[in-house]
DNA sequence: GCGATAAGAGAAAACCTTTTCCCAACCAAG
DNA sequence: CTTGGTTGGGAAAAGGTTTTCTCTTATCGC
């Protein structure tokens, strides 16, 4: 085919001054035309329109942002490249804000103070129009301080500076949610598994499962304190079973501070012979699916909903950024319950 | 303490004009002092660059970037989101970029076209210096044609355009290392367990299974073919094992696909009594740590350098945009075996 | 003391778009 | 025929930086 229909990629893009050109008419008028401003015959207006349609003109966002002092970009902070929290928060601060037509610039400074102001300041620079602060402890502050930064911050699944706006989960709730469905089920001799006591999330965990035991008059054992790991559960499980075979004393469920440790006590339960869910149930907290799907029987699992809270996350930089006030502090994101097959049917069910 | 020695965090960033003002000079002398061109007393220099420091002047990249048509950012494409691969990827060219002020929009497509094309617009608009392609597999297309773009583009792990320039992992030469290995330790019956036949490197890495064992005068068993899941894994072991107890036609060696099959046949010989690596050596493939290091014994598996990888992608693309020709066609960067204990030790040692 | 040269610094254009202000022309009313 | 209002469209400034060109002044050799 002589005749090549293909908008023909440019070596260089078009510009505003040459749709006015090929239109006939000065930029002035062509800007206007195309924003749907100023006065012109419709004629003219829809005239332009079609040069610039033709000529493939898309306006140089550079130029938009100098002048209009707005960026339509944001950096996302975060120390957790590899960490599988920030992932499912990232997706979600990224859909909130593809719609408005808002890009996001990903830094990744694992721990390193340098590092972190070196990319805080190329974002400065770049006149981003916020930051949205994460990272792989909800406790811990970033390498990094973003305190007096003269934009918008927003911190998700990580610490919040004093007077600026954090997301975080509803741990507690989430602990409460997997407590409370063992109650549910009839289960009686609730244990809890979980990670170091370094671990903010771990004593908030271990208190909403206190708690919970206490509403239910139930008895409650001392959480045992570990690592975050598979090993970690298998030796839990030596702890919780050892000398009380089939036992009195035994738990008949046990709610672990993560998927991993879940993992760990159900292969360790199944070396023993005792059945998951019949004999014990088992809910493990981050539903990560990769795990709890391969563990057998599949782990029920709270979810902390990380996608809907960078979601949130980037909508709230979003309208801070577009000047709406928004009162400083933590507000907790509600955790769901994954129902598989390792916690067991209610009776009547 | 009334003197407050901080940097002022003003409300409007300061400008260059601000800059010349206050040190008595144009601006243009102020940006040639600052940039370390044109003629002038060192002592104005001087002098500029102290207001410049004391005024904590950043200048406006956006302004730069309009000037120089070089945004000082790419666009990091991917389909990946929730998955491994991508990320360690990521950091790579970011690690690679960093340094010379380049920062990198993250989008995330999945497999939208739509959303593909809306954030592949979005990053013409802001004026990206080129692109990286990057997604879960090495052997697909990502929904969106990056090839008329008038800006560089890279894929890393995923397939390339023609005449574009691609970097993958060297699947064969991977699975080489693997089995190679295992002839090294002096195991004779080695079986392969891999994904489903959809996927490209599936073959990549049985064709080199087959090409190793052959150099080395041992038989070739067919390669087994199913998921990338630890259920099958287990599946696969029945299949291997059953009918042979003890058996002369048994595998002393199981080289996986990944590293989750790897558990699966690992847990499945532990429950059928076979020791590892005392009778049969397992090595997987991915090394993804979290599940290697669990499993018992640990897991010696290919590493796919994806981070590596990705570095070389940014500094591919860096030296693209930077004008330098690059021949077209795909770059294989070396897999690295981690050896940990699944495989057992040679002989001698 | 004079022309030539070099040094030091500023004016202005360029990058591209948006917006405000202004101008010319046209129409209707007085 | 003037006046006042409206309509269609352009000129110019703004945003912040870099770079080229130009201008002034000082220095040097003769």
């Amino acid at each position: 085919m002589s005749s090549d229909a293909s908008p023909a990629p440019a070596k260089t893009p078009v510009t505003l001054r040459q749709v006015a050109a090929s239109a006939g008419v000065s930029v002035a008028t062509a800007s206007k035309a195309l924003n749907g401003q100023g006065r012109m015959t419709a004629e003219t207006r829809e005239r332009i329109r079609e040069t610039a349609q033709r000529l493939g003109f898309r306006p140089n966002s550079l130029a938009q942002s100098l002048l209009r002092r707005r960026s339509f970009t944001v950096g996302l902070l975060t120390n957790d490249t590899y960490g599988r929290f920030s992932l499912p928060l990232m997706a979600g601060v990224s859909d909130a804000l593809v719609d408005a037509g808002v890009s996001v610039f990903l830094c990744n400074v694992e721990d390193d103070m340098r590092l972190a102001q070196l990319h805080v300041e190329a974002m400065l620079d770049k006149r981003v129009d916020g930051i949205i602060a994460t990272g792989k402890r909800i406790d811990r502050h970033l390498p990094v301080d973003l305190a007096n930064l003269r934009i918008p911050v927003i911190y998700a699944f990580t610490q919040p500076d004093p007077d600026a706006v954090g997301f975080e989960s509803d741990d507690a709730g989430g602990a409460r949610l997997a407590v409370e469905h063992f109650c549910r089920l009839g289960r009686k001799r609730i244990a809890h598994v979980t990670g170091p006591a370094s671990f903010a999330v771990v004593h908030e965990r271990a208190r909403a499962y206190r708690e919970v035991l206490a509403e239910h008059g139930l008895p409650v054992a001392e959480p045992l304190l570990g690592a975050w790991s598979e090993a970690w559960g298998h030796e839990a499980v030596a702890k919780l079973f050892d000398g009380k075979a089939g036992g009195a004393g035994a738990p008949d469920a046990v709610f672990c501070g993560n998927d991993q440790i879940a993992r760990g006590v159900i292969d360790a339960l199944r070396e023993r012979g005792i059945g998951v869910p019949d004999d014990v149930g088992v809910i493990g907290f981050d539903n990560w699916e990769i795990v709890a799907e391969a563990t057998r029987p599949p782990l029920t699992s709270v979810d902390m909903n990380l996608s809907a809270l960078g979601r949130e996350a980037g909508l709230a930089l979003l309208s801070l950024v577009g000047g709406q006030p928004a009162a400083p502090g933590i507000r907790k994101l509600p955790c769901r319950l994954v129902v598989r097959q390792s916690c067991g049917r209610p009776p009547g069910g």
